[in-house]
DNA sequence: ATGAAAGCGCTAACAT
DNA sequence: ATGTTAGCGCTTTCAT
């Protein structure tokens, strides 16, 4: 099974010339004789030469690899994010490689170890669901590897950071909720120590609260993102007699998961429940009815992480620098109460 | 900016012993003593001293990692082959390089080098749509390093395969668009270049023909799979005056152009149009109408090709093997023509 | 129990 | 124009 590769010294040797020569011969280097550098070429082209560069080797000569973990590709954001680091980085002779956590906590202090170990550049990262301790980041920080955060950050490590402002967007989306009539307004989170979660959650109270609307804890719900999970968290809200009449939902994913419950729990969608959803996926639009979504700047986030890992890479000590995106509210017909 | 590592030389210069003992003793070799591998360890920790492994380096202690190049990890298709992939490898420690073409032959054959400079132990594929020469995979052939397309594949380049019958899948879904009535049915495929576009044409020609419907050369249309592209080859079939009463289409992202075309047209769908897409994609339920749709079994793909690559990289000289997986037809509304 | 030295594949500084 | 040699970080064989 051993198939060896052909080294230097095998062309040289066949040759009889050092190794250096064929070495400097491959490199097109001048100062060899154009007849040893033909048959140094002709050799190596026959024997099928070639060199295997390292991620992070001892020559100069190395491949640069920035490791990017999210919770999963299937994700629309990460799937958009990811083309967008991969726009910067490319033009930077960087390679990227992608990982996913699947919400695993224990899965992505593998990655980091692992994509430490290989020798990345850097890494950019959105936190698991699950991860609620980070010694694996601080590891990262001993060894100065440069880190970003991504959409889901953390407070304990500090570092560079891109998100958007997740306590406005879910203001506006529960005022938006407001105005158009509904009373009992839910939301459904993810994961307690997904800080995202908790700071959208923030922004929809204090909607309420502005609006004067009493904050009514059996309407705040979680879901660990599967799609049994949103089911069941969603007719949680919707099979008690005071069923929700508004839901902002923590992601689209969710939000379907919402719009299958009433459909089955026979309620009309909009007129009975209004629902609003995070990340303006594309299938938003061709739902029935069109779902009403938070827009975030996906590819945008990754253009950005992208550059501060860059930044970083370039001078390990500069400060700290946090990135907010602008997130756009997109208004259809599942909020559309007037529809008819 | 030049944070050097720390390394054994450096431990074993402040502990004034040999390189040698310092690697040993971080080896936990016994022939060590306890008092001398305490303060290496010790210092280790102080300086903060961790190995860079390297994928392919002349040490023991390697990284094994397999590149995988997909068309975009947008496509759900993709991502769960990447899941299923990652299932098998990460039980044999193999770490998995993502990379998407984005349909580009350019990208596609850059990725190739890239993947084998870095040192990669085989290469999984499923190949950009634009692709129409194969050098770039003769020459990982000639490094001998293993490669196994999936789904995407082609007949010039020899190698492990795995596939659904795609002629099958399009001749049994164009008989049931023909067993729902439909007299005028269109195919929608790919650029010519893509295999698997042909060879579902080539079924779907097959069922007509079984059925005396002669093939109509202006029933079939291919499309650069961008939203745009498919929206207006599905015009292109809708706005003639003979329409097309039933399509066939290449994954589920063109039927979904094809309904949105329908819609714009005011066709009704399922009576006056019935569709069907490839790949069962999750959201296909959640469509109205809900999407008919050949369900391929994904995620499985994965894990047989990570199956085939690790056979490979077992033994590079054994035979090709071609895996034909079962795919089904998933009947939804799109074409229940009785709907009301 | 420890050190010295060779060697992995290659580049580059230093001869000649 | 070409060869010699040291060296990158580490493991490993061979001495001691």
């Amino acid at each position: 099974m051993d198939k060896k590769q052909t080294t230097l010294k095998d062309i040289a040797a066949k040759l009889n010339v050092s190794i250096s020569t064929v070495s400097r011969a491959l490199q097109g280097n001048t100062r060899i004789s154009a007849q040893t550098r033909e048959k140094v070429l002709e050799l190596a082209q026959e024997y099928n030469y070639f060199q295997t560069k390292h991620i992070n080797p001892f020559s100069k000569k190395k491949i640069q690899a920035v490791g990017v973990i999210v919770p999963s590709i299937k994700y629309h954001l990460y799937a958009m994010a990811i083309s967008g680091i991969e726009e910067v980085l490319e033009k930077h002779q960087m390679q990227i490689i992608i990982c996913q956590s699947n919400e695993s906590y224990e899965r992505e202090k593998i990655l980091v170890k692992e994509l430490m170990d290989i020798g990345v550049s850097g890494l950019i990262v959105s936190l698991a669901s699950e991860t609620k301790e980070f010694d694996h980041f601080l590891e990262a920080k001993k060894r100065k590897i440069p880190l970003v955060f991504f959409n889901r950050l953390c407070d304990e490590v500090e570092s560079d950071k891109v998100i958007i402002d997740n306590f406005k967007a879910a203001y506006d989306a529960t005022q938006h909720l407001i105005s158009v009539g509904c009373k009992r307004i839910a939301y459904i989170g993810g994961p307690e120590m997904l800080q995202i979660s908790s700071t959208r959650l923030l922004g929809y109270k204090k909607a309420l609260i502005d609006a004067d609307i009493p904050v009514d804890e059996k309407f705040i719900e979680t879901t660990d993102f599967t799609r049994e999970g949103n089911l069941s968290t969603a007719r949680k809200l919707l099979y008690s007699p005071e069923h929700a009449d508004g839901v902002l939902a923590f992601s689209d994913q969710v939000a379907i998961g919402v719009m299958l419950a009433a459909k089955e729990r026979g309620l009309k969608m909009a007129e009975d429940i209004a629902i609003i959803g995070f990340n303006n996926e594309p299938i938003d639009e061709l739902l029935e009815p069109s779902l009403t979504s938070i827009d975030q700047p996906s590819y945008e986030m990754g253009v950005e992480s992208a550059n501060l890992i860059l930044d970083r890479i370039e001078n390990y000590e500069k400060e700290d620098s946090r990135k907010v995106l602008k997130s756009e509210l997109v208004i259809r017909n599942s909020t559309n109460k007037n529809k008819l």
